[in-house]
DNA sequence: CTCTTACGCTACGCCTCGTAGCGTAACTGC
DNA sequence: GCAGTTACGCTACGAGGCGTAGCGTAAGAG
């Protein structure tokens, strides 16, 4: 739990002929390695994935797997990752209301997936004790995540839906609060609730955003 | 992690004096337990949390714990959920939104502590492989939460600030995704974001929960 | 005083972790 | 081609947690 990749981002292969000498990592070695995480946590789950079954599932020497990432967590994280970056763009649906219903589908998607379900929650229990995998999460999967809620509420503005803010902070502020509010529910409804995040819930969701409690037409 | 404690709700020592004949489990022992896990949760975490360490420092035998609980997520649920037993009152403010920005500084009050940080985003991660464990969460800590939110509703409908629903089911789902947006966006702000729920954010927070998105007045 | 259950203690086999050491493979620069 | 450098596979290892078994003892019920 001590050593940290040394050349570059961990989890890509060294850059070919940029001056690094020495054999390059092998990129092949990555995709089975992440791939068999994926695998390994689906049938596992987070609890009994062992570094050493996915180094076997690789095909690759657990000696390995530790030479590129620091642990469990680290490597989690990486493999989920890449399952986050499909859908990373918002297609247009018309009005504020579709485009919440749109992104909120799309997350609970993902999360339906046996991979994330567990992995996620897990990885970020364990991150509430270490400040450099949160930022690893952050950066890999949360704030693009965020960069979506930023699309459709410029869009929304654009239409007259919603106010410009006065100020770029509160903007930020605003965004932050929105994003909070989208993606806790849903992880709370499909993970903590555990129900389905379906049409109806979606809907009558979406329209609690857009009105709030007090402006509901029942 | 076969093992099922045998009678009475587990954690829980056995009625003395009622019909059950033997030793009685002794309740200070359980105490003793359940607050070694607590404080081991402080210093160790979820993931270096382990049930020899527990048993020293609460000056059991390792077997004991066995004995009691089927693993170390059944036993941190317990520990857990005692924390959660101890505000759940909801004292009027004479609003619906004092109410909700009150129910809010609670739970964020709760989840701020870093024996419940940790612990709970772990456990939720473990039952989602674990139906057994997720009724446990549910019953333990979840629903009696869920408690406030029927509360606080019912309230804010005799003060003529929200409607009544038409039918109990309506009702009822209504009420499931109230709390889901709020449990859900106090805990992905608190522990995703790592950013504090102070007064600031819970006054946003509850202006757009009441108010909408369109309904806000910048 | 017997029956029943819980407790503390010791010991154990199994598994995972994370590291070290070694010989070999791949790629770079001369 | 050859030396230098880095990655890889393999084996082995100590440390430590898990969960269980067996035993003798403690604490209540009838």
């Amino acid at each position: 739990m001590t050593y940290a990749p040394p050349p570059g981002p961990p989890g890509r292969p060294g850059q070919r002929g940029q001056g690094r000498t020495g054999r390059p990592r092998s990129a092949e070695a990555d995709r089975a390695i992440l791939g068999a995480t994926r695998e390994a946590l689906v049938e596992l789950g987070w609890g009994k994935l062992t570094l050493s079954d996915v180094a076997a599932r690789a095909g690759v020497a657990k000696t390995t797997l530790y030479r590129r990432w620091a642990g469990k967590s680290e490597l989690v994280v990486d493999a989920v990752a890449a399952l986050f970056d499909e859908h990373l763009d918002l297609p247009d649906l018309g009005s504020l209301q579709a485009d919440i219903q749109g992104v909120v589908l799309r997350f609970a998607a993902l999360l339906e997936r046996p991979e994330t379900k567990t992995a996620l929650m897990a990885v970020v229990a364990e991150s509430t004790r270490d400040d450099a995998l949160r930022a690893r999460i952050r950066s890999a999967i949360v704030d693009r995540q965020k960069q979506l809620v930023l699309i459709g509420r410029e869009r929304a503005q654009e239409r007259g839906e919603l106010p410009y803010e006065e100020s770029p902070a509160a903007a930020a502020r605003h965004a932050d609060l929105i994003f909070d509010v989208i993606a806790g529910a849903v992880v709370h409804r499909a993970l903590v609730s555990a129900e389905p995040v379906d049409e109806a819930w979606t809907r009558s969701f979406a329209d609690l955003l857009v009105g709030g409690l007090a402006g509901r037409p029942v």
